[in-house]
DNA sequence: CTTTGAACCGAACGACCGGTCAGTTTTCAC
DNA sequence: GTGAAAACTGACCGGTCGTTCGGTTCAAAG
């Protein structure tokens, strides 16, 4: 069951995320870590500088493999309904395979100061902005409705990322499923069309 | 600028609302917020038995404020369509009225120990099982798309929630607009059907 | 065998936490 | 004006927090 002793750098940061995750970051001490990670609280800080770097490096790599997922999922896709189906499929896989720290990342942002706040802040506007331009562009191609796109935008990212909060991987719903009906209904909405 | 002095439990209250909103429940201690009230926190004990209690009661009217809007909006109202349309112009509203308290109610019931956490679940799963219900009526009833009642009603109402986390009162965009996109979105999805 | 550097330990630091309590002030009915 | 209840104070408690630091361990390199 236990993996094979991997660096305790790596092994203090994964132990982060399932406590950041269970009980919030403010709620979680260095000596709960430690207790975990079977060493003494000062160990840590031979590897993270403080309790915030711990929490910013978990927030940056997770927005970072989220920005990259989503720009290799667009690679040699043309189209903007084919990119924009690309992007929520990509998005809802990403959300349900890192829970954890996707939940970490959309509750924990008060966690950090300034420098590291904008840092983290600026990751996920650039991502937010692919999502506002591909619907900006489906409506100048009177592909989507012609309403405000940031709502449009909002409405459709926020739903797919609360995915990860109800998700269970031992549930009866595979996560192909789960990207079919919320495509479906971003698409074509809850009314049946016969 | 200033109110005239509402009692002071009620104060209380509303300064917390407002701290744990902008800290988070964990990162603001009860001096924090005596400090605002212009009292010593052991005043505070004097209205509120501990910190917990002072967290529920907020979580506790929140929910109980949005299940009464929801009954409130369903009065007289019939036809699946038509109530489902009422629930969430009302879950709209509410989230967009009381950002502050749903932002906490969804980000801090892990303040919460075991007879109050159970409670306040209880609550929420009662809201939720009114959206499922209306959902599967409405499948039953041939009117919505035959998938899983639990994901589009989360779909749904998770999407609806998070307005609460972006919308703006002083913004360019009305309550009203507002909703008309998100009802738009749900029932006909965002292509155009010219 | 010695040296070195990475990894970790253990005790301590000051600050602050939630909470208690005996006592003081304020309010207000009589 | 008096008495009692309500509201609030200020000092204090034990505990935990994040962080520091001098010292120890130990494997590998020379």
């Amino acid at each position: 069951m236990k993996e094979i002793a991997p660096d305790m750098k790596q092994k203090i940061k994964s132990i982060a995320i399932q406590l950041f995750y269970q009980k919030g970051y403010h709620a979680c001490s260095i000596s709960n870590i430690a207790e975990r990670a079977g060493i003494q609280k000062s160990s840590i800080y031979y590897h993270y500088l403080n309790k915030e770097e711990l929490l910013y490096g978990i927030l940056k790599d997770t927005m970072d493999d989220l920005n990259q997922s989503l720009d290799e999922s667009l690679v040699n896709v043309k189209g903007t309904e084919a990119r924009l189906i690309a992007m929520i499929r990509t998005h809802l896989n990403f959300h349900m395979d890192r829970q954890k720290e996707v939940i970490i990342s959309d509750s924990e942002l008060r966690g950090l100061t300034s420098d590291n706040l904008r840092s983290v802040l600026r990751m996920r506007d650039d991502y937010d902005r692919k999502m506002r331009d591909i619907i900006r562009e489906g409506i100048a191609e009177g592909l989507f409705i012609n309403r405000d796109p940031r709502v449009v935008a909002n409405a459709i990212i926020t739903m797919c990322t609360q995915s990860s909060l109800w998700y269970n991987p031992r549930g009866n719903l595979s996560k192909e499923e789960i990207i079919d009906i919320y495509t479906k209904i971003i698409f074509e909405g809850i009314r049946d069309r016969k």
